[in-house]
RNA sequence: GGGCGAAUAGCUCAGCUGGUCCAGAGCGCCUGCCUUACACGCAGGAUGUCGGGGGUUCGAAUCCCUCUUCGCCCACCA
């Protein structure tokens, strides 16, 4: 199907409609397979594999921004010929979607206890298949040109292929095994965390200073604690061995102040003597910091909690029995605190408390207070895996935008610690380790076993599933197929650039990267774009529980996805965020929507002109059949392309896309347009009809294919019309060419002193209020042979525009508006009656006294031999340059100001 | 505690290796216009001691130091 949205001859409406015109377009450009990479194509490759949004997820603002900044990079780079790649999909993401069934039980009453295993995984799958991927089709809506024959997701049979052959391999190598330590334990989502999954932020909390009596009874020791709760798993009281005020109470000991527990007082270096009281509670199974002082002095090491986060009665596992007094039985943490504390008050023995502000870690999935729990976890060894990266990063082999990111990356690697891989979720690639209890090993299978190799006795799988980060990191290159050596994993690895959010940069992009160079032996990209966040107006980050969200399709059904794609790129500059208003839709997004109607006005003005008409080709146009404006044009396009080109290849696109947007509007639409007008329409003393509308075209198709990447709908609607494009598509039509046609200073300067003509009279008109129907007269004065040639050759236009019924070099004569020129030029309006002498002569006064100061500063400038010597010459040549103009231009400022009679 | 970034017009921000982009853009505001594509427009206009203070330099919004205020990242001081 390649139906045309608008066939010629079709009026075009006055006002872009977006929604009009954009699905069907999609599903042409769908249709023809454009997005698809042809097979038969020789050409590089360019590749960008999508940050795989969260199979539930619906589209929120940040990823409009990061899915519309790959998509101009990918439509760039497929215009320049690159055979494109841009790879969709999702990631079953196992925590959040595991909350999000868990929720729907809930509702129902139930927990996934009650449904079971089994029962819960499928409901999530048909859950997953019903309303899961909704995200991507919401991409469509923007314009996204993904590869959707190559849609992938991280929990289908072939990506839960490669994740059980990359656990293999790690095992292989012996760079995955089980530890036994403290890890992060969210108690809502009953699951260990990463590092990265944990997140600090600052919390204003309290430091108790809590006496310990001394167990053989003369005294006490105070120690200081923010978590008073755990002192149940207490072992010992640490005091630093370089303390000689408490270094003589070591091995004594003291009594738990709510258990007849007896703990001895133990010397150790991790204690910072100046801190708090001098004295810390060693809490082993709960502080990671703590098990490493418990291991070092061989102490046990006592769960007090649950795994949801309740102080632990007698059956806990591994807890010491007894150590949890009756009554903390099932009390959840925050509440055993209070209680502890307030037990300790009644007993004397909370010496003193004071505030103190401490990060502490949150769960990234809700926000839960993390507990530090001791526990038995799957690790892979990173030393190894980020060794590599390091060297490659101080290769220069990869290259960060913005530039300093590559710091907080390379800082990551160089501390980097083990990654805790296993989650306790039913959501997700099991691991795919089985357990013989008959001969006590274990094993990791590539298929599942029937038996145990050793004894043949009954296998017994691993509970645990892995990380959904444990997928995302082989993204670039399971997508393709591997550990087959596919066609599509020969071409199409590696890639070129991921485009993602900072927050990701250690969950996924530092991992990527070790992944690729360890499975594939080559980085997975060349260039990191890290892009800014999406922010209110208060510069709070836009979230859902804030409600300070906007929806981009509600953007996308008001103001169209061309209207959201210009305002977030434009918007954009590298490494800032960008700041929109929630409450204010339309402000956020009338630059961009008043931008697509200018373009659509401007095609429908072309289009008017063109279509249907055959036109002589600009090439062959002859170079004098140019006129200065159509030549001025031409080199304004030229520096257009150039400056766009680049910026899009410095990821600068706010530039890539701020240069059409001027050339467009201030250039070809202010001035170009309005210049040619009478030749367009064939008035009898505008000769090169023709000529103009060719240029005319020329200038708007390369405009359109310049704005194509950023507004793809528009662009293409209107393209399709111009002459000799039927039944082509500006997706594939060829970038334009920064090198074509001529940079021309002279035009330049010809024809911006013609603009000056015009603009001078203009504000001298709305200065006198001159009624916009009324023409003038006007005068030049002190044209040197360049202006003369730029008036002569722009007559037509600077009558028109300035609304001039006399434009001549006779000496002025009576009353009128006075004003400078570049160069020694200067003009005079005649106004009549009009005149307002007192209000002329403040006018040039005003303007005499700012020329003046310029001057004077400018005298001084180059008095001072200190700037005439160590200046650079041509500096210095500029500034005298100016000098001589600009005391001209006060010399003929203050005859006119005495012609005038001005005080 | 360490590291980094930002502070420019009422708002959101450009300003790349110091000099003719020492003040810009969009939105908003004021004035006048429905001028044969566009009132989502045209023309004209106002508004800023470029966060404060020091310094380097012939010359700084642009480099250095310092202070203030925001923000981000990292971190085992309980």
């Amino acid at each position: 199907m390649t139906t045309k949205t608008n066939p010629p001859g079709t009026e075009l409406a006055p006002q872009y409609e977006a929604t009009a015109i954009e699905a069907p377009l999609y599903a042409d450009w769908v249709a023809r397979g454009l997005f698809t990479p042809d097979p038969a194509s020789t050409a590089r490759p360019y590749v960008i594999v999508i940050p795989p949004p969260n199979v539930t997820a619906v589209l929120h603002m940040g990823q409009g921004l990061n899915n519309v900044l790959q998509d101009v990079m990918i439509r760039f780079e497929r215009m320049r010929g690159r055979t494109t790649l841009w790879l969709p999909g999702t990631d079953h993401a196992g925590i959040a979607t595991q909350n999000v069934m868990e929720r729907q039980l809930a509702k129902e009453g139930l927990t996934r206890f009650d449904v079971g295993r089994e029962a819960f995984v499928r409901r999530c799958e048909r859950f997953v298949a019903e309303t899961g991927g909704t995200i991507l089709e919401q991409l469509k809506s923007l314009g996204c040109s993904c590869d959707w024959t190559r849609t992938r997701y991280t929990l289908s049979p072939e990506l839960s292929r490669a994740v059980r052959e990359v656990f293999v391999r790690l095992w292989e190598e012996g760079l995955v095994y089980r530890g036994h330590r403290v890890i992060h334990w969210c108690p809502r989502c009953h699951t260990s965390l990463s590092d990265e999954e944990a997140e600090h932020s600052d919390v204003d909390g309290t430091l108790y200073h809590i006496r310990y009596l001394l167990a053989d009874g003369g005294g006490h020791v105070t120690v200081a604690t923010t978590r008073p709760e755990t002192m149940l798993g207490d072992v010992a009281v640490a005091v630093n061995p370089d303390d000689a005020s408490k270094r003589s109470l070591v091995g004594r000991e003291v009594m738990l102040p709510i258990a007849e527990i007896r703990i001895p007082i133990i010397a150790d270096e991790h204690v910072d003597a100046a801190f708090g009281s001098g004295f810390v509670k060693i809490t082993p199974a709960h502080d990671a910091d703590d098990f490493a002082v418990g291991q070092r002095h061989q102490l046990p090491a006592p769960l007090v909690m649950t795994e949801d986060g309740r102080m632990a009665d007698a059956s806990l596992e591994g807890a010491a029995g007894g150590r949890v007094p009756a009554p903390y039985f099932g009390l959840d943490r925050f509440e055993a605190r209070k209680q502890v504390l307030a037990l300790l008050k009644e007993r004397g023995l909370l010496e003193k408390t004071e505030p103190h502000r401490h990060a502490i870690r949150h769960c990234y999935r809700c926000a839960t207070v993390v507990e530090p729990r001791l526990s038995d976890q799957w690790f892979v060894k990173m030393q190894p895996l980020a060794e590599p990266a390091l060297a490659a990063y101080r290769a220069g082999e990869l290259r960060f935008i913005p530039e300093r990111r590559g710091t907080d990356f390379e800082r990551w690697l160089l501390n980097i610690r083990d990654w805790n891989i296993s989650r306790q979720l039913w959501w997700g690639h099991r691991i795919p380790v089985w357990y013989c209890d008959a001969c006590g090993t274990s094993q990791a299978y590539r298929e599942d076993p029937k038996a145990c190799p050793t004894c043949g006795g009954a296998l017994r799988q691993d509970e645990d599933v892995l990380d959904t980060w444990f997928s995302s990191w082989l993204w670039p290159f399971s997508t393709l197929g591997w550990p087959e050596r596919t066609p599509d994993l020969t071409r199409f690895y590696p890639g070129d650039v991921i485009v993602t959010a900072p927050e990701i940069l250690f969950f996924w992009v530092a991992r990527m990267i070790f992944a690729g160079l360890h499975f594939m032996d080559r980085l997975p990209f060349h260039t990191v774009y890290l892009h800014g966040t999406v922010r209110d107006t208060q510069h709070r980050k836009m979230s859902k529980s804030l409600g300070n969200g906007i929806d981009p399709l509600d953007v996308v059904r008001r103001y169209g996805a061309d209207a959201l794609r210009f305002t977030v790129t434009h918007g954009l500059a590298v490494g800032t965020d960008i700041v929109l208003d929630p409450a204010d839709l339309e402000g956020s997004f009338a630059s961009g929507r008043n931008f697509a109607n200018k373009l659509w006005n401007v095609g429908r003005l072309v289009l008017q002109h063109v279509e249907g008409r055959a036109l002589p080709a600009l090439a062959k146009i002859p170079e004098g059949d140019l006129a200065l404006a159509d030549r001025w044009i031409l080199s304004r396009l030229r520096a257009c392309a150039g400056d766009a080109t680049a910026a899009l290849e410095a990821f600068r696109l706010n530039d890539a896309v701020g240069a059409p947007y001027h050339f467009l509007w201030d250039d070809f639409a202010d001035w170009y347009l309005e210049a040619i007008k009478p030749r367009l329409f064939g008035e009898a003393d505008a000769p090169g009809g023709d000529v103009a509308r060719a240029v005319a075209v020329h200038g708007f198709d390369a405009v359109l294919r310049l704005l194509h990447p950023t507004m793809p709908y528009i662009t293409e609607t209107l393209w399709r019309r111009l002459p000799g494009n039927d039944g082509a598509t500006i997706v594939t039509a060829p970038w334009p060419d920064a090198r074509a046609g001529r940079l021309d200073a002279g035009v330049e300067r010809e024809f911006a002193f013609a603009q000056a003509i015009v603009n001078a009279v203009r504000a001298a008109r709305a200065d006198y209020g001159v009624p916009p129907g009324r023409t003038v007269a006007v005068s030049l004065a002190g044209l040197d042979e360049d202006g003369r040639r730029a008036v002569d050759a722009t007559r037509a236009m600077i009558v028109r525009l300035a609304r001039i019924e006399q434009l001549d070099e006779a000496p002025p004569a009576g009353a009128g508006a006075h004003a400078v020129l570049p160069g020694r030029a200067s003009l005079f309006v005649a106004l009549g009656g009009a005149i307002d002498v007192t209000k002329e002569c403040a006018r040039l006064g005003e303007e005499l006294a700012r020329l003046e100061k310029l001057l004077a500063g400018l005298r001084a400038k180059l008095a001072n031999a200190s700037f005439t010597s160590r200046a650079p010459a041509e500096v210095v040549e500029g500034e005298r340059a100016k000098e001589q103009e600009w005391s001209a231009k006060a010399a003929a400022l203050s005859a006119k100001l005495k012609a005038l009679g001005c005080a």
